[in-house]
DNA sequence: AAAAAGATTAAGTCTAGACATAAAAAGAGA
DNA sequence: TCTCTTTTTATGTCTAGACTTAATCTTTTT
C-alpha cells in the first residue's frame, strides 16, 4: 500500500466490523492512536470517521470517543424525479398539458395537513404529462401562494410546475415530509422491511 | 463575524443562491478565490462545498469548477426504525410474539424478485408486534439462508429477526430496493410530490 | 453523600502548505 | 480542419500543527 487514503481508512474500518473484530457497540481507538498505528495524519482518520458517522455506521461523541452503532441506522435514500428526466430518459418524447388552474383558499384538509393558517390563498394546478402520445402521469399539485407569491402571475402553459419551480425559486429549506406504504416484501441478506 | 467557519460558508453559499446571485447553472468563484475574498483558508471553502455537493446543492468538477445544480437533485431520506424503538417513543410497552417459522424453499415470486438461484433455502418468520395490548405490526420476514446460514439455529421466540439480525450480522454491504407508491398530495413553498 | 469546581480527554475545527489528478484550453503538426 | 501533445487550472487529497469545545472523570467543598 503506498498510502493510505481516507478511503482505505473507510474500508479498513468497515472490515473490522464485519469480522466482528469491533462489535456494535464497542469503542474504537481515538484518533490520535489509529492514526499512529495506519500510519497517517489524524485529519485523514477524522475524515473517515466523519463520513462513517454520515453514513449511519458510527457514533462519536466529544472526550467519550467513537463507536460502532449498536443499531445501525438503515438510510434509505432516492431522488424526487422531474417527471420530464424520467420520461425521456426512457426514451420517449415527453409533454406536458395544464389542465385546470385555480385559484382558492386552501381546504380545511390541505390547512390541516399543513398547518396553513385559516383563509391561505393556493394555486391549484392539474396537470398531464404524455409520454409519446400516452397519458403517464397526472400531477395534482397545490403551491402556498403566501410563500412563492408571484407564481400566481405564471401561467403554466408550457412550463410544469415543478419544473417551474426548481428553476425559479432555487433553493429552500424545509423538510419534505410524506408518507409511503405498501413495501414489497423483501430479502436480502438481512435487509428488508415488515411489509 | 470572529471568525469564518465551514457552516458560516455553507450559509453564506446557500443565501447567495436563494437571492439568485449564484443562480441555478452559473459557476462559483473558485476556492482560492473564494478563500481571499471570504478570509479563510482554502481547505476551509473545500469542506463546505463538499458537503454542499452530498447535499445535491452543487455540482464539481476538477478544472471547470463548481456550479449550482440545474435541477437540484431532491433528495428523501429517510429511517427504516426498528419496531420497538418506534413503538417505545410513543409510550406503549413493545411485545413481540413469533406466529410463524418456516424453512423452505425460496417460492418462484420470491427467488425471482431476489434473483435468486433454483432451491435456494430460505427461512419465513412471521411474527407479530404488539404496542400495549394491541396488535400494532404484522411482519412477514424472509431470510436468505445461503447468505445468513446461522439465522438457522436461531429460535426467535424472544427476539424479533429485524433486532437480531442487527445485531447479529453487523454490517454488510448492498443496496436497499424498495417500491414505495401513494405519496399524499402535499405542499410546501416548493416541495411536493405528484400523486 | 451530594453538589460544585477543576482537570483531562477526545472529538471538532482551522490553517498553511504541498503534491496528485482530471479536464479544459492552447498549441503544434500533418 | 483535424488530431495529437503540452500546458494550465481547479478540484481532490494529505500533512503537521494548533486551538476550541463538550463531556467525562477527579477532587474539593458543603
Amino acid at each position: 500500500m503506498i498510502r493510505t487514503g481516507y478511503k482505505d481508512i473507510k474500508n479498513h474500518i468497515l472490515s473490522q466490523i464485519r469480522t466482528n473484530i469491533w462489535p456494535p457497540g464497542s469503542s474504537l481507538p481515538n484518533e490520535v492512536d489509529m492514526a499512529v498505528t495506519l500510519g497517517c495524519a489524524r485529519a485523514t482518520i477524522s475524515r473517515a470517521m466523519r463520513e462513517l458517522v454520515d453514513e449511519g455506521v458510527l457514533e462519536r461523541k466529544r472526550k467519550a470517543g467513537t463507536k460502532v452503532k449498536a443499531s445501525p441506522t438503515r438510510r434509505a435514500q432516492f431522488t424526487i424525479p422531474i417527471i420530464r428526466e424520467e420520461i425521456e430518459k426512457n426514451g420517449a418524447t415527453y409533454r406536458y398539458d395544464l389542465v385546470k388552474r385555480n385559484i382558492l383558499y386552501a381546504p380545511d384538509w390541505l390547512s390541516s395537513r399543513l398547518s396553513l393558517p385559516k383563509y391561505n390563498r393556493v394555486l391549484q394546478l392539474r396537470c398531464m404529462h404524455y409520454a409519446g402520445n400516452a397519458p403517464y402521469q397526472l400531477e395534482d399539485r397545490w403551491i402556498n401562494l403566501s410563500a412563492v407569491p408571484h407564481a400566481e402571475t405564471f401561467a403554466f402553459k408550457t412550463l410544469g410546475p415543478n419544473e417551474w419551480l426548481v428553476k425559479e425559486v432555487p433553493f429552500t429549506d424545509g423538510s419534505l415530509e410524506f408518507s409511503a406504504t405498501n413495501a414489497t416484501p423483501y430479502v436480502a441478506a438481512l435487509k428488508n422491511l415488515p411489509e
